[in-house]
DNA sequence: CTACATGCAAATCGTTTGCACTCCA
DNA sequence: TGGAGTGCAAACGATTTGCATGTAG
């Protein structure tokens, strides 16, 4: 991994941010200062960072929309290798309420994401960090 | 609002899912029964459905990737509408601890976040609710 | 008759990929 | 000289939109 003014500047941009910034928006706010780049090298910077370590995507619990028509108060655990999602109830997390110095904040509700691997998937890849999403079930 | 064949279709499909299906998904799943149905339907149907407050998104955080430099622990607040994130941190939420009757799951990171609007969107739209995106900061 | 819903195809938007080119090790 | 990184443009996949048609009140 390889250390390029590319990618030094997309980082000062992400340290600086403090409102977790797209691609796009980094993009405008980069492209001031080094007006050659490129929103692909964009990507390939965040994605550098990523695998890195010094940054990371805000959770996002897939790249698809998700539909659910269980409107009782639950949580979910999110496999991040095949995308499975699973409900799960928890009578201590549906207590948490929101902090109140929220300033001007309305908060509507509190949703909880535990992400990790389920059992088929943390069976089948013990250590290999594999790119890209798999068929489960 | 009107009850239509196609939405009592993929309104059905939704309940008796149990895995969070993507459109697409239901798309398939629907089609078996109604094979006339189109993807656009869905998306309109699953669109009128969520506004009837019958269905909802999995909480999905923003339509685009977002990145974080940030690597505390910390949480989000996320305006349902204008789509600004803001961290919190609270050393509560951060106990919680993954709950150990996960069967086979393996809990990387536990991530809370509260929906709601931020103080501007709030003040702005005392009650209406627009669709779409809204400038903020 | 009118308003709304559907189905299709085209358009859009974010993201990814292929490739030629450059640069430094 | 070669492997990695960049920039461009094309490709891609998910979602949205425009529009002609159908249908129920």
């Amino acid at each position: 991994m390889n250390v390029t003014p590319q990618r030094v500047a997309v980082y000062r941009a992400l340290l600086q941010a403090e409102d977790h910034p797209s691609p796009e928006e980094l993009y405008r706010r980069v492209r001031r200062r080094m007006p050659s780049l490129s929103l692909a090298t964009i990507y390939k910077a965040l994605d550098a960072l990523t695998r890195l370590g010094v940054a990371r995507e805000v959770s996002v619990i897939s790249e698809r929309k998700r539909y659910d028509a269980n409107l009782d108060r639950h949580h979910h655990l999110v496999c991040t290798r095949c995308k499975k999602i699973v409900d799960f109830y928890d009578d201590g997390l549906d207590a948490i309420a929101p902090p109140r110095r929220l300033s001007a904040f309305v908060a509507h509700s509190v949703s909880v994401q535990v992400m990790g691997l389920c059992g088929r998937c943390a069976q089948d890849t013990p250590r290999s960090r594999q790119k890209g999403r798999r068929a489960c079930n």
